[in-house]
DNA sequence: TCAAAAGTGTTAACAGTACACCCATGG
DNA sequence: CCATGGGTGTACTGTTAACACTTTTGA
């Protein structure tokens, strides 16, 4: 094989809303990040996203696949994609590599094991990281954010099944603001997305009215509310469906 | 320099609004997109996008500018943007090369001198083109469709001045559907986007009431629509403006 | 005075937030 | 029977598509 003077490499911005121990912070879930850290070189104790280098014979989707199996043995993936390509001749010291930077997006029931030197990040209070692998955490957020309002995006974020307000709490994780679960309920319904399991969870230590359990349609991406204005007219609308 | 085995080439899908000469066709303004003729190899006949190789220093917005410029002469860009990272491993005979398809659009009043191997053709009525070059127009244009919904990029398809008839008919080509003037102006307005000239212009050969002249307030990319759903309460977006 | 084109105003539907109220359960 | 949390219903606001109506021009 030649010796290449660039490269081209993914990074997956893996993000999983966990549960958080310290009884004084405001929200329970909160939005994680995977990292790991450098042990050699230069970056040796800064941290960064999992990744490598794409191969000959994959395209980038599969190689961000191959490589979270791999290297932090995540293989559960409720949703992938690509976020912005990361082109800077000078983003990394050495030759020239492009960054294609992912999203990943892991139920919050799903728990992988993960080698010793990764750990799991809240989103809001990052570690010192690697060359610009905090932009593309930014940037990954950001998407992750904008998707849940227009799509059926939650269904990645939430366990198999689920009471309406611990959804709520992942959609509040994910965004960054608090949501109703009233409302967060009339959406989903509405759209289709929403179905009830009959049974329901039990209720916790103090008492209360048992939730009831529900789980999504269907747990595949699809783009629900794609204009924000300017929407085609009815007939044209139907004409495509048809 | 060393010979590499992958390589990275941006290609552009430039996109213009232009009149339809043929009287017969319903809309008398049409999206456009620019594509250049293969003379020679096996592919000769065939269409393909504007682009080429990225050079070692230049990122990749950086590389399309340049290269269209270069290549086909089309310096008056009104917008830029990356659309999607095309890496299948075979998308192109012989050796790897990933592509960065990027839309950028000119505003229907740029008449850039074109060479004589490169042609403007209907967004719906393509020719025969090279390798996956259909997709990346598709994805494209898809893009700039639902983009012209909640960001200001209508201005990137429009002139300096224009009536409001006409610039329904710039979105409406862009679209792909009908867009009330009407309801455009409302929109607009009270996005703060428009402002009027003051003056008028002539009527057509038939009469009519002469339109009133508008430019748009700023011709710089903003988000005005971000959230479809699940907006966040109003006492957060006061704190995010403070 | 008429046709043509632009601009204004109105209406009805709808989606979404906020919030009050009722219900089921454990202690 | 009371506290705790879940679920339902409703009011209000804002936005938009659709379309009728008025205004201004040339012939």
């Amino acid at each position: 094989m030649p010796k290449c003077n660039t490269g081209h490499e993914v990074l997956v911005v893996v993000g999983q809303v966990r549960p958080v121990a310290h009884p004084t912070s405001p929200a329970l879930h909160v939005l994680h990040v995977l990292l790991w850290q450098h042990t050699l070189g230069p970056a040796a104790g800064r941290w960064a996203l999992p990744g490598g280098v794409v191969g000959d014979d994959e395209d980038l989707a599969t190689s961000a696949t191959r490589q979270l199996a791999e290297k932090v043995d995540v293989r559960s993936l409720s949703h992938l994609e690509s976020v912005a390509e990361f082109s800077d001749p000078s983003r990394i010291p050495g030759r020239r590599v492009f960054a294609s930077g992912f999203l990943g997006v892991l139920p919050s029931d799903a728990d992988p094991d993960i080698p010793d030197d990764t750990a799991w990040f809240r989103v809001d209070d990052l570690p010192d990281t690697v060359f610009d692998h905090a932009e593309i955490v930014a940037r990954a957020r950001a998407r992750l954010a904008a998707k849940l309002s227009y799509s059926t995006l939650g269904f990645a974020l939430a366990p198999e099944e689920f009471t309406l307000s611990t959804l709520a709490q992942h959609y509040a994780a994910a965004l960054g603001h608090p949501v109703d679960p009233t409302n967060l309920q009339r959406i989903l319904t509405r759209r289709g997305e929403l179905v009830r399991c009959g049974r329901s969870a039990p209720p916790g230590p103090s008492g209360g009215r048992p939730a009831a359990l529900y789980r999504f349609a269907e747990r595949r991406l699809r783009i629900t509310d794609q204009f924000a204005t300017l929407r085609p007219p009815v007939d044209v609308l139907t004409e495509d469906r048809a």
